[in-house]
DNA sequence: ATGATGCTTAGACGAAGTCTAACGCCGCCC
DNA sequence: GGGCGGCGTTAGACTTCGTCTAAGCATCAT
């Protein structure tokens, strides 16, 4: 994604630029990944910048809630961001702790459940867990 | 779920029995529910027992581990315990932080896709997420 | 310039869970 | 029956991840 398609997709979603939000956008945007903020910053400081902690998690907060990226619920013990935004799903493998995309036209939906009274929906969430095979 | 089924499922799963962790069963298992450890923790204390937090982790880990109550990943801040064994999905309700349950039968998996290269599948997680319909 | 607003920062803080070292309990063996 | 080994439990220290706080800055409008 290049520098262009971050600025466009900020004003797309109401989010006013700064050079700290950019160089996160870069880096998580770059291709098609999935980071937690400990490796986010870990590369911002690899690559010599400053953004602190606190920036950073704001940011992807900020990003989870606009749309700008995807929060993965995984693995509880840390938080995982995805840099696709369309619709689509994961495998989760346990033994490496890999993250793996599905594109939404690789698993159908069939029969949907009723939601609860006075509900709306916002989304599925789908998890398919494996392991490596012995042998 | 009585005392005697308790029982029978830690000898089904291997699981060696102690007071505290039939304390820590009788709690969740009573009923179908999603608690957390601190929820779990409360109760115990309510009811004027000594349960240490670190046998309670380390119990909930194991029932994980065994089957015996199922990890559920829907929040990052905090690990829920299902005492629904059995194959279902869920709700999550994010206005209210409600969880609820939803029988394997009422909802359908169409096309599955191939698992990645080299692994097995250990099982699929579906959270259907909703809010609370404004007016 | 002045003030208002909102972003960033370092570091303190908080919450959830794990680890450590000591202790207790129980079964086993001689 | 006394000693031993292994497992489970315990309190509290510790770690990790993330949030909060208070101060500092930039930007904008007047």
């Amino acid at each position: 994604m290049t520098r262009e398609d971050i600025l466009d997709l900020f004003a797309e979603r109401g989010v006013k630029v700064t050079p700290q939000r950019l160089e996160v956008a870069a880096i998580l945007l770059e291709k098609p990944q999935h980071l937690s903020a400990d490796q986010i910053i870990d590369r911002l400081r690899g690559s010599g910048s400053r953004v602190s902690k606190a920036t950073v998690y704001n940011t992807l907060n900020l990003f989870g809630e606009r749309g700008i990226a995807r929060e993965v619920k995984v693995d509880p013990i840390r938080r995982i961001y995805d840099s696709t935004r369309g619709h689509h799903y994961h495998f989760f493998n346990v033994d490496t702790g890999e993250l793996q995309d599905i594109p939404a036209d690789d698993l159908e939906l069939g029969r949907q459940p009723d939601l609860p009274e006075g509900t709306e929906p916002l989304g599925v969430d789908i998890v398919i867990r494996v392991k490596n095979r012995r042998n």
